[in-house]
DNA sequence: GCCGTTTTCGGCCCGACTGTTTTCAGTCG
């Protein structure tokens, strides 16, 4: 069991606690372990039958041990089925109605018998709910558009599409009369790879102005709530398109805080989070005899104006918000131990992009030409091999042919000199897919996987493990193959591909592409614990895709990586020197 | 459910908003 089901499997406990109408702080408990197992590096599962799964994971006692072990060993876990058993699954579904949480479906339970959707529906328009002690009419409606959006949305966006809309939200905020400030906060502002919302915090001379003109922005589906200091809407909007994606509209709530000015860098940093980095630093400042909630330090003289304020003040230094996940930012930020954090503009080149010749929508002299736009040196072609036809992958005579035409190019264009490189397949055997001559010839290989999903966690490790230990190997490409949202990664031991990256001295992609940002920031931070340099690749498929490159760099970022321990921020003369040497 | 230099019980973050309430419970972040 790998810890993305194994943290499922606590929050689902969790919640299914809190509908049984069980003490909060119970629930809660399963739910930090499920938070704490999610941003582990190495495999629970592994740690607990090694017997120090203790060490790496706080507060665990005999029944949530006992949970982890029975979900190890592939038992049914007594606690879960039992909560299972006893809780409709029409519940769950219902908490993702706004503003309706585990004691109001426990009422709708024990006054209707409501166990569904469609039924719950049907007693608001009956006039059932409304009648229900606690309940109202305004209740009930609200529960019915809420119906409406829960059937009609799904439950997170991702980072890129999120940012887009952000984007358009902040302008107008900033564009109305009297707003000194506002800024991007919550897992928006920490880049998480998905967002389930859009957190705004502002200063204004005029909140209520604000906050009418926030209810009202151009794509606002519905009003959740507006107060005196915040509003809560649903935007809806069109989907990015992009190679991968699935289009349609993307629906998500955009909540604002309006706040005092002197009140701003407190409100921004705890609407900023994570929740366990908000703990860790209520926690110094109660060590110190103060107090810090979302308007103040209280106790503290220091003056604060900017959140490195608050950060100094508590003895630490600044914290960057993709560093805010409580997972050990507080301890070295007091030691001053933090790393300075790779920039988008440290960027030097990228190394796995696709053209005309396979599976891209753009010519290699506009690829080349697109990244020189974008400030890049060195911009590394890395179309797909013979063996996958479907992306039109190029035989050895094609490679040549595109080889002569990279030299041409070289010699016509200044400002960008452009690499050969192949996005080789790693064939179900874990051999690659051209000859050991042929691979010779490139100035480096991306390997990747892109067939035969289905192969079992053993089988899958050794395919990606004997590639890594190719000589021609020079990166391994999208360690994973998710699509966010949308496919689940094959199953890999990713920690013996990291180990095996780190024993033959090979590289690791992050890959950019927004569907992928594969390897994820848990993983790439282990890679970076064992040595191993990250490469982040956009994986374009055309010209307007090359700048994906920065959500990689937003990866990098949440994986505590510095510029030198990510390979492409080197420059040009050191990037030939060392894929010459590699390959000697 | 878990923790402990107040250690086997009491505490676990807390403020805004909503809708239902005559003073507050539930939800959310």
């Amino acid at each position: 069991m790998d810890n993305a089901s194994l943290a499922a499997a606590f929050e689902e406990i969790a919640t299914l606690k809190e509908l049984q109408g069980e003490d909060g702080f119970r629930s809660q408990a399963f739910r930090n372990t499920a938070r704490r197992i999610e941003t582990l590096p190495q495999s629970a599962a592994e740690l607990f039958r090694a017997g120090t799964i203790k060490d790496a994971v706080s507060s665990l006692g005999k029944t949530q041990l006992e949970v982890i072990g029975q979900l190890v060993a592939g038992e049914s876990c007594s606690i879960l089925d039992d909560l299972r058993a006893r809780t409709p699954p029409g519940h769950l579904e219902m908490l993702r109605i706004p503003g309706v949480g585990p004691k109001k479906v426990r009422a709708l339970h024990l006054e209707l018998g409501i166990t569904t959707l469609p039924e719950l529906a049907a007693a608001c328009e009956s006039g059932k709910v409304a009648a229900i002690k606690g309940f109202g009419a305004k209740t009930s409606e609200k529960i019915l558009q809420g119906i409406a959006f829960v059937t009609s949305s799904g439950r997170r966006v991702r980072l890129d599409q999120a940012i887009g809309l952000a984007g358009a939200l902040l302008d107008r905020l900033r564009a109305v009369e009297g707003v000194s400030r506002a800024e991007i906060a919550g897992s928006l502002r920490r880049r998480r790879e998905t967002v389930k919302d859009i957190d705004i915090v502002a200063t204004a001379d005029d909140p209520a102005a604000l906050i009418a003109a926030f209810v009202s922005v151009p794509g606002v589906k519905s009003v959740i709530g507006q107060g005196d200091t915040k509003a809560s809407i649903v935007l809806e909007a069109e989907s990015s398109g992009g190679r991968l994606s699935m289009g349609g509209k993307v629906g998500l709530n955009a909540d604002l805080r309006v706040v005092a000015p002197g009140q701003f860098p407190f409100a921004l940093n705890y609407f900023t989070g994570s929740k366990e980095h908000n703990v860790l630093l209520r926690q110094r400042a109660i060590d110190r005899g103060w107090r810090l909630n979302e308007y103040e330090l209280a106790g503290c003289d220091a003056a604060i104006s900017h959140e490195a304020d608050i950060y100094a003040a508590l003895g630490m230094a600044y914290v960057e918000p993709e560093l805010r996940e409580g997972t050990g930012e507080d301890a070295a930020a007091s030691a001053g131990s933090l790393p300075a954090l790779v920039r988008v503009a440290d960027i030097r080149g990228v190394f796995h992009n696709h053209t005309t010749a396979s599976d891209g929508a753009d010519t290699l002299e506009a690829m080349a030409r697109a990244a020189k736009a974008l400030g890049l040196e060195y911009l590394g072609i890395g179309d797909h091999s013979q063996s996958l036809t479907v992306a039109n992958g190029l035989t050895p005579d094609r490679v040549r042919a595109q080889w002569q035409e990279i030299d041409a190019l070289n010699t016509r264009l200044s400002g960008i000199t452009v690499l050969k490189g192949t996005e080789c397949d790693i064939l179900p055997d874990g051999s690659l897919d051209f000859d050991d001559a042929l691979l010779a010839g490139f100035d480096y290989v991306v390997a990747s996987v892109h067939t035969h999903f289905g192969q079992t966690r053993e089988e899958m490790t050794a395919r990606i493990c004997r590639a890594l230990a190719h000589p021609a190997v020079t990166m391994l490409g999208h360690a994973t193959g998710r699509l966010l949202l949308r496919r689940e990664a094959y199953a890999v031991d990713l920690e013996a591909v990291i180990q095996a990256a780190a024993r033959h001295g090979k590289m690791i992609e992050i890959n950019a592409n927004p569907m992928r940002l594969d390897l994820d920031w848990v993983h790439c931070r282990r890679a970076r614990e064992l040595g191993v340099p990250l490469v982040i690749n956009p994986d374009a498929h055309s010209t307007d895709e090359l700048a994906y490159f920065s959500h990689g760099v937003d990866v990098a970022r949440r994986a505590w990586l510095s510029a030198p321990e990510v390979y492409n921020t080197r420059p040009l003369q050191s990037v030939l020197a060392d894929l010459k040497a590699r390959r000697a």
